[in-house]
DNA sequence: GAGGGAATTCTACGCTTGATGAGTTCACCC
DNA sequence: GGGTGAACTCATCAAGCGTAGAATTCCCTC
């Protein structure tokens, strides 16, 4: 016993912050309060930027916790991304249905996912991430074409449907960067209903409307 | 004299690769192998990811000459960024002129600057540094505002100019994230008259059209 | 109430990073 | 042709990184 808990202090001076090592009573919410630190950081600062120590710190934790909970920090990281499927459905159900005004409702649930505290730290992690590395580009692909696209494709009819999809996307890909990640004056001013209304004719457009 | 130049062995192994040192003659053009080994590293691994050991072997060179000839990462990095005025000019006068077509004048020399290899290497570190971190997002803005903002600014006219100016830069910042960045499959295969002949409406409509 | 296993702690290894500082060689100018 | 300073190399520092494993405490089940 290195530190002994009875009351025989010894010579020694005893570390004050000291925890007991030891597991708690009842759910500590450890894992899930590594999870929530761990998406606030790679949000943040990226998969290269965050540290599992900082990680762990910000969680009151220690930091062979995440190890213990979730192995590496690459198995971190796929568990911080990790977006509800709910979200993208959500998207997919804006494009359904009356297509005269399927812009503005993408437009609108779109930004809606960036603004929802439960979203956004996903969507900012995998953005941050994915425009450094190829490693995270490529799942930054492949999670739009397998999730996104996958489930758009059959609203958008054949031929340059993909295409279509793809500039709508670059496009509302921009305004978020602009907007949430950059955070470039005017673009973080906008009223929302105002930018709503300036792009979704864009959108529109690109999903619907002749393009040459 | 640690390494003899001489005939003088004497006992001990001499290191192979082992250069001397002092100065060599004529201009021997390191500083500017430096540069652009850190443009390069910079753009292709943003700026955490980019290490000065990697820059300097790269530009087959000591590490030590980067701080003899640049100070700190920082300056080196101030001074990657530097991007020739003239390409910002060049912007500016696209969208001067007849204003019936300055919104595909304005893509088509966007993408030419993302095309350039003299430009393009610039860019790419800024965007990939600049969206990782909230530190570099705030230098990525001072530089947009200071540089490029004012330049354009005269041309953009009162009221809503910047805000017109803002949602079409969110625009062609998706746009090259998406092809030059992330490469997202039908954004890299766009054939570039289709890209302009698509993108050019919206951008003119966001600069001098009708938004309400 | 005994035992297995989960939760928690600490310590440490091997590696890479950016930053120094001291020392060496040589070009160039007076 | 001598002196100055720029160009260049090397060794090393203190930090921080991800990973690893041993040790400890305690819940839970049988």
């Amino acid at each position: 016993m290195r530190y002994p808990t009875g009351l025989l202090g010894s010579g020694t001076v005893e570390p004050e912050n000291r925890r007991t090592a030891g597991r708690r009573a009842g759910d500590s919410g450890t894992r899930a309060a590594i999870l929530d630190a761990a998406r606030e950081q790679f949000a943040a600062k990226g998969y290269d930027g965050a540290s599992l120590r900082v990680i762990a710190a910000s969680a009151g934790v220690d930091t062979g916790l995440i190890r213990h909970f979730y192995g590496s920090k690459d198995d971190l990281f796929d568990a911080a991304l990790e977006i509800p499927q709910e979200f993208t459905q959500q998207l997919a159900r804006a494009i359904t249905g009356d297509p005269e005004h399927a812009g503005a409702r993408l437009v609108e649930t779109y930004l809606s996912l960036w603004e929802n505290p439960a979203s956004s730290g996903a969507l900012l992690a995998i953005v941050r991430s994915a425009i450094v590395s190829d490693r995270a580009a490529d799942r930054f692909q492949a999670m739009l074409t397998a999730r996104f696209l996958a489930d758009l494709a059959p609203y958008l009819g054949g031929g340059d449907g993909p295409a279509r999809a793809a500039i709508a996307g670059a496009h509302l890909l921009g305004i978020a960067i602009a907007r949430y990640v950059v955070r470039i004056g005017p673009m973080a001013e906008f009223d929302r209903a105002t930018l709503i209304a300036w792009c979704a004719p864009t959108i529109q457009r690109y999903l619907t409307g002749p393009l040459d």
